[in-house]
DNA sequence: AAGTTCTTCAACCGCACCCTT
DNA sequence: TAAGGGTGCGGTTGAAGAACT
């Protein structure tokens, strides 16, 4: 699903990355750093724009970076904040940690749009085909066919939060921080919220498994090749994200 | 089984903003 | 203050693969 490769009348190389170009530059940027993009390809022996160096690098090469797999509360998390910001991938990003504006942006267009706007429009019992297909084909992989055959649109928005878990992978080690009172005081109607519980255990769950802790990676491994800013800002970042979550949780309709 | 349609997402493009000179 | 270069952002593209007929 990626452009294929070719080169433009410059001769720089464009279209699908190679695994031997995400090394080189991954590579370089570990060592040298990436204080300009613009000279960084024809230091490293790339035949590629900078733009797309850096590209590749926001989006797929940095060690912290997840890909796919986004889950119930990213989902809605994406969704509050388009709702609040509008096409600000780069802010809405800023609140999902390791997540892309690209990604975002791609993720809202193919999966939570349709969603959405099935949502704001009356119950139908007729099954939308291309949203049903979506979810049917990639989600099915990562959160099992059971879901998948359910049609999410119908449901009234709050139940989303149906399957509602924290996955390790999907929080980051400030979470680990989070005083269990301060969870506690997430109060909500038993019938539409029975998964309060699960969602608790999904926090104590996740304190107690293991999981990668990406900032003493990229600190470890690659400590002199990115900024100290983007530390302190994806903790913030991650803070805000768990503020976010609780204020989306609380503003949700009580039936 | 083969052809067609649909969906996804990595990557590109153009513009706007910021910083330096 | 203007000009130029670099970077970041958001919209769009297009090829691959899945689903459908």
């Amino acid at each position: 699903m990626v452009k294929t490769p070719f080169y433009d009348k410059n001769g720089l190389k464009k279209g699908a990355w190679s695994a031997e170009e995400d090394n080189i530059l991954r590579a370089y940027i570990q060592k040298l750093g990436h204080s300009n993009w613009r000279k960084l390809p024809k230091s490293a022996g790339l035949s590629r724009c900078g733009k797309s160096c850096r590209l590749r690098w926001m989006n797929y090469l940095r060690p912290n970076v997840k890909l796919g797999n986004y889950t119930e509360e990213e989902d809605l998390l994406i969704t509050k904040l388009h709702g609040e910001l509008g096409n600000k991938w780069s802010m809405i990003a800023t609140r999902l940690p390791g997540r892309t504006d690209n990604e975002i942006k791609n993720h809202w267009h193919t999966h939570l749009k349709n969603r959405t706007k099935k949502m704001s429009t009356p119950i139908s019992k007729g099954k939308d085909q291309s949203a049903g297909k979506i979810y049917r084909r990639r989600e099915a992989d990562q959160v099992g066919i059971k879901e998948a055959e359910n049609d999410i649109c119908s449901e009234p928005y709050y139940q989303i939060l149906e399957s509602f878990s924290l996955s390790p992978e999907t929080c980051p080690v400030e979470f680990s921080s989070l005083s269990c009172s301060e969870n506690r005081h997430v109060s909500m109607e038993e019938d539409c919220f029975a998964t309060l519980e699960t969602l608790e255990q999904s926090f104590e769950n996740f304190w107690t498994e293991p999981f990668l802790m990406e900032d003493t990676y990229i600190q470890t491994k690659y400590p002199a090749s990115l900024p100290e800013g983007e530390f302190s800002q994806s903790s913030s970042c991650f803070n805000d994200g768990i503020d976010l979550i609780h204020q989306v949780i609380q503003e949700l309709p009580e039936n």
